[in-house]
DNA sequence: TATTGTTATACTCTATAACTATA
DNA sequence: TATAGTTATAGAGTATAACAATA
């Protein structure tokens, strides 16, 4: 129950807390309260996968690969949200561990098409277990039906009306 | 209406094209949802705040020095779900900007009351006002009935019951 | 001995500019 | 001229370890 530190270096960022302390408008701001949710899913996703050392990304790299094998680069870093700048090293490492490849594109000798490897897609197997009882812990939390509003509801906030600035 | 990047080192992260891609198992993940909806939500508040030069984080801190004048570092700090250490180069640009201020508190010469200034207050004054457009964009976006079920069922998902793991 | 605030440090994520080799 | 991938770099965010002053 104490929320103190443990003895020397390791904080933790007790959410308990926060009921003692008034956070005024920030108790309707969307931007605090998905931050808040991202806090409580990213700490029970790096608990499953951790040991794997896999973080969210890669996981997400690796699941798009799965569904669209020989896509491009650019079209999977622009589908999962990161530069294509950005994506070089996150796929590098990927390769790197044998997991993902690089193939040429008969058509076009700047373009690579994506790939996982065979260690790629036995790897992937036994994450989607871990992912299942990841989101079965806050379908859990919150109840089936709500998890599955709360899903359709972020996407909703992501998916901008053209119409919009 | 396109999608195309600007000429130069300048990228865009186009979530339309992610519609052109099969996300998978990514489709039903809390974690991939958040991450979209969060970019969606720090865009708009960028763009809003950015001219004031204040960042969520920052907004938060002094909304919370607001409705809680005298507390303690670590209790900010808690509350706002950063880490002690991190906390103080956060509070060091604040206090350096003349927006916020560290207090001896009578009682223990280790500890450091925070308050706003009178500049923090007043700029805060302004903020609040970005704030609420901010949260009445996507208010509009989804409905405002969905925004104030979205608002609760994110709070719900990080608000971990105590018999959980 | 434990707590408050602090420094130092490292790793990840994100962002911009500029390059190469192709097209 | 434009595109695909790349490199270099800088700014934030977050994590751990260890210290000084004080309790």
């Amino acid at each position: 129950m104490t929320m103190m530190q443990r003895d020397d270096g390791a904080d933790d960022m007790p959410d308990l807390w926060a009921g003692a302390v008034d956070l005024g408008a920030l108790g309707r701001s969307l931007g605090f309260a998905l931050r808040r949710a991202q806090a409580a899913v990213a700490e029970d996703f790096a608990a499953r996968f951790g040991p794997e050392d896999i973080r969210p990304i890669q996981f997400a790299l690796l699941t798009v690969l799965r569904h669209n094998p020989g896509l491009r680069q650019t079209q999977v870093s622009f589908a999962l949200g990161v530069k294509r700048t950005n994506f070089v090293p996150l796929l590098d490492e990927l390769t790197g561990r044998g997991l993902a490849e690089r193939r040429q594109v008969p058509g076009d000798r700047r373009a690579a098409a994506l790939f996982l490897t065979r260690d790629g897609a036995a790897l992937l197997d036994r994450l989607e277990g871990l992912a299942r009882a990841h989101e079965a812990r806050f379908a859990a939390r919150i109840g089936a039906a709500d998890y599955a509003t709360l899903l359709g509801l972020l996407h909703r906030v992501a998916d901008r009306a053209l119409d919009e600035g």
